[in-house]
DNA sequence: CCGGTCTTTTCACTGGGTGAAAATCCTCTT
DNA sequence: AAGAGGATTTTCACCCAGTGAAAAGACCGG
């Protein structure tokens, strides 16, 4: 398995999936934080070696900044030696106010909308180029979901996805479009999943942000519509995306913006968010998105 | 703001919720750990100086792994400066099995039950002398709750934490009962959250072990009853434990037993636990737990 | 019984980490 | 407006924590 041939360098081919060859002259606490971003949704589990050889570390680094990191809770030990996120981790990370944070707050009125429509209800924020799914409500008895809690999903291609990608700077846009081509480039790859052309996209957004509510229809797990808006935060800027997700043919999409609507706008009251008198929204700004600082207690 | 008079030391008897004045020695990594450590629910965004302070860092320490960690996304930065988790780290945090993990395979088991009675549903695993909640599911309408989802309840007054008690080793209830008549030593700090003598909790604790079952009656914040019952993992070990609280007088607890006990099997059949023709219970290793390698892919 | 792999320990070298001190930057106070 | 008191940030020379090659164990499966 991935043999290091004697004499031949490791084909950078093999893309490890922090890309970080570990370069002497990498602070420690990088070492680390490479070490934990080995994990994955399909690789939840892994061995000292495959945390080595994936984040580049020597085994004797890797195994002891495993150590610290098992011996703090980060990380706990399986019986069979492998590694697995810890749940100390878990703890900590549930006190990130954009994870858990909107959650907290927001979930009464996910469970209201869920309890009205029995359909899939999102709440997902932005990070980077990607949206990342905050909570999800749905039924066994409602159509699959493609996406899991704490998973990322793309953002021109998803109701939520256009609405925070709407809502934020044109940069953002700029750097997603040259990422996509870039993609392109390489080896078709990927099937190419539904893209839009750029100028469509465009079209797309410009809508979105006038009317306040991103509706995409897909048919391929199943089909389905979803309708998404914006929830803003203290600031006026706009901190996460709610959406519903409805079996197409079922209730007609423009019954449903009112629904999504109020309880967004509930939420985003909730947050310190005073709506001004419908007037355009507020940009938010570009990639290090700075947060409000809102609610948090001295 | 919480002004240090000069002279007079911080009242809360100084006490750095890490307790580690950083002796020279210590490394990076545990350094930068224990920053993440000084993050808890009430003090969701501390500032640089904040954090310096304590986790006993210098000044300068604490900004360079802060500024490390912000660069990684493990901590975000706010506008006025301070610092809180990042969305990064919820991200990898959710692949913790024992946290999102466990709740994933439950939580559609959880919303069964959470439709049929219409009271608080609870799911909580146990790190170390505590439980932690993993997931609750609550309609506004029902009784209040004291805990948050992330937070730690108490092992030996809760009735998910009697579960995980009973069915860890007897070493834990030493450690247990030491740590608590230390506390007592002390200045008798706090009020004493109604613990029960040492002898009678063993009793109660045998009590479950036999019956399955922990029942608690509250009646501190409202009057309440919680019934809970153990969720085994694929090696028969309790894993963590589900349970419903539902205001005193309403169902009489005895009608709920089936009820909660059914959905704690239905979901240690998810997690590949084959029952056993009703014997005893194993018990799970003491303090490190180990974890069963289960389910997860290479 | 033997090669192959993974995990763990050792150990001498060195550069990343350290923290005091000073320079800025802010925010209240006088 | 000056300035006192913090907080944040930059510098810099010292040095110990971190490093990784190598070897020793542990653990396979053949």
């Amino acid at each position: 398995m991935e043999a290091d041939m004697a004499g031949a360098g490791r084909q950078t081919a093999a893309a490890p999936s922090d890309a970080a060859p570990a370069l002497p002259g990498t602070p420690v606490l990088v070492r680390a934080l490479s070490l934990l971003a080995q994990f994955t949704e399909q690789r939840r589990a892994l061995s000292l070696s495959e945390l080595s050889r994936q984040a580049g570390l020597a085994p004797a680094t890797a195994l002891r900044l495993v150590r610290h990191l098992t011996e703090w809770g980060a990380l706990e030990r399986l019986e069979d030696g492998r590694y697995v996120v810890g749940l100390r981790l878990w703890e900590i990370a549930s006190l990130s106010p954009r994870g858990h944070g909107v959650r907290q707050i927001a979930l009464p009125y996910l469970e209201d909308l869920y309890e009205v429509t029995r359909h899939h209800v999102l709440l997902a924020v932005r990070e980077g180029t990607d949206a990342v799914l905050i909570d999800r409500l749905s039924s066994r008895t409602a159509t699959e979901v493609a996406y899991r809690v704490g998973g990322r999903m793309p953002l021109p291609t998803t109701a939520v996805g256009q609405v925070l990608l709407a809502s934020a700077g044109p940069e953002l846009l700029q750097e997603l479009l040259a990422q996509h081509t870039e993609s392109h480039a390489v080896a078709g790859g990927v099937p190419d999943s539904g893209s839009l052309p750029a100028a469509r996209l465009r079209g797309v957004l410009a809508n979105v942000r006038q009317s306040g509510v991103a509706v995409v229809r897909r048919d391929r797990p199943s089909r389905t519509v979803s309708v998404a808006t914006p929830i803003h935060g203290a600031d006026g800027g706009v901190v996460a995306a709610l959406s519903i997700v409805v079996p197409d043919a079922q209730t007609p999409a423009h019954e449903l913006v009112p629904l999504v609507r109020a309880a967004a706008r509930a939420i985003s009251r909730s947050l310190g968010y005073q709506a001004k008198a419908s007037g355009a929204w507020r940009h938010t700004q570009p990639h290090p998105q700075p947060l409000e600082p809102g609610h948090f207690p001295a």
